[in-house]
DNA sequence: GTTATGACGCCGT
DNA sequence: AACGGCGCCATAA
């Protein structure tokens, strides 16, 4: 029997839906969260399958660079952005996200 | 079975 | 700081 199954998106998602609001995950720790240390490109691509109306808060998920990782104006670019600024999350002016004041790790859920 | 593909991450230059 | 290269993991071709 298959140690893991391949249906891992649940679980990221379960972990997406973790974070509180005002806050961010880097993609690497939802991984880590979810019980799949370095499969960070797992979680992209499990949220690039959300149905558009999802109520998964996927716009709280950010790379280790503090940006986002769609590609910049986008609708999906400025959607996230938007979103993110609406719950009170700031962006530099360089439009990076400060790690240290923002990110929510799982660990401590 | 092999190779290509990504909403990624880390390290060296 | 900017860039490029390589590693990672699961799917798809």
């Amino acid at each position: 029997m298959p140690a893991r199954e391949a249906g891992n998106s649940e679980r990221i998602w379960q972990v997406v839906a973790a974070i509180p609001p005002g806050h961010v995950a880097t993609y690497g720790a939802i991984a880590r969260g979810a019980g799949l240390p370095g499969a960070a490109r797992r979680v992209g691509a499990a949220l690039r399958g959300l149905p558009a109306a999802t109520r998964i808060p996927w716009h709280r998920v950010i790379n280790a660079r503090g940006r986002l990782s769609l590609p910049e104006g986008s609708d999906a670019w400025r959607l996230q952005r938007t979103r993110l600024q609406a719950e009170g999350v700031e962006f530099r002016a360089n439009g990076s996200i400060d790690l240290g004041r923002f990110h929510w790790d799982p660990g401590q859920a």
